[in-house]
DNA sequence: AAATTAATTGAACATTCATTCAATTAATTT
DNA sequence: AAATTAATTGAATGAATGTTCAATTAATTT
């Protein structure tokens, strides 16, 4: 009986918004009026669906936190071929696909909430442990088939995993696209090792053959 | 003639009591009168040496970014030893140290501004790169005096820190302290393989010798 | 002592902020 | 049509913000 709501729907619009302006004048900018303004609804209605803006900040975590597990969206075509797939994640971490799903600094601003409130960093926690837990299934799943030999999957999950988010850290910073490029590939390359695959760049400088 | 100037001064102390206030509560928390309350001055001398708050942190970055270097701090005992000194470097980086020398909730906000503002994405580009020239300088030495045999130092000091960075990124999240600790000794460990030395805790796990 | 320069204060300003509350509008059910 | 429920608005509030400006205080030199 009543009005049926659209909470869910009208939540996430919110935090879309959110997101938005946090992208262009950064999280600590980022004000509920401003984001009212732009899907032109009240203020206050912001307020009715996140109570204060600290949830809507959580709600935002929240969207962040699960657009990371996009990167191991593959082809549906990969399922039974762990080897296909363990590639095509690796090529999503390492490629445009990351900056596409993540505005940097708006990543930095939120995780630099971790520090501060203990559910924040939990949430964080979660995502990151998860983050390595599917890689090392995906690991011992090419160790059954035969195509890896691995010889500790979370060992190496878990240095893939501190390898990209050094490697991003750094290559927020390099502006020249070709220094980009080629430092991308280096640090995918280094990924490649840790699961004893060579990555084609790497072989490509210290072939000795023939 | 006049006054003489206590410019300098003055402004590191109010630097220092800027970073006071954005440590307890967050960056974008922290105020110019907040600064001012806490070391008895008046909110308009802040802006009188800093111009802008928009300065201020500014020179907050510039204080922040000076402390890193510190990691290369060794005791003037080593000089002439940089295999010594390259260790207790390394033993500076995954040490309690570093965690005395950064706040890295403020570290994380600061960093965030990288994508904002031109001037501190230079200002941080310079900084990191710095950092791995001294520590491939240092390799390089190394090198020299027939203690180690690394062929592209270059290439080893860019790694380390990457991992130096991812490393700090998912330890932040670990609230465990034998968690923390046995993480970070993961981690050094996997720097010292860099440089083709071993460390104590790896050798220990693996041992197969008789 | 007068002049000079810098340090420091205090009042005032406009702006933006998050949030509260009551009132209204719009669906949906009985 | 009446009742119910949620969506939405609009006005208002108080607090905090960064910044400006003129005035005052304190040191240092001539």
């Amino acid at each position: 009986m009543g009005r049926r709501s659209i909470k869910e729907s009208r939540q996430k619009e919110i935090i879309e918004a959110f997101y938005t302006i946090a992208k262009k004048e950064g999280l600590e900018n980022a004000s509920i009026a401003k984001t009212a303004a732009l899907i032109n609804i009240n203020p206050s209605l912001v307020i009715h669906y996140f109570k204060t803006r600290e949830y809507l900040v959580y709600g935002l975590i929240e969207y962040i936190l699960d657009q990371y597990l996009l990167i191991y969206k593959t082809p549906a075509a990969y399922k039974g071929d762990p080897h296909k797939k363990l590639l095509k994640v690796i090529d999503n971490i390492f490629s445009h696909k990351w900056n596409v799903l993540f505005d940097d600094s708006v990543a930095y601003s939120c995780y630099s909430l971790v520090f501060r409130d203990q559910k924040v960093k939990e949430n964080y926690k979660v995502l990151l442990d998860t983050l390595r837990g599917n890689l090392r299934a995906l690991i011992e799943e090419c160790n059954q088939q035969g195509v890896l030999k691995v010889k500790d999957p979370a060992a190496v999950a878990d240095t893939i995993f501190v390898m990209v988010d050094g490697a991003y850290y750094y290559l927020s910073l390099v502006s020249n696209k070709k220094e980009y490029k080629q430092k991308l590939a280096q640090y995918k390359g280094l990924a490649l090792q840790q699961l004893n695959l060579v990555s084609p760049s790497s072989s490509g400088k210290s072939r000795q053959k023939h």
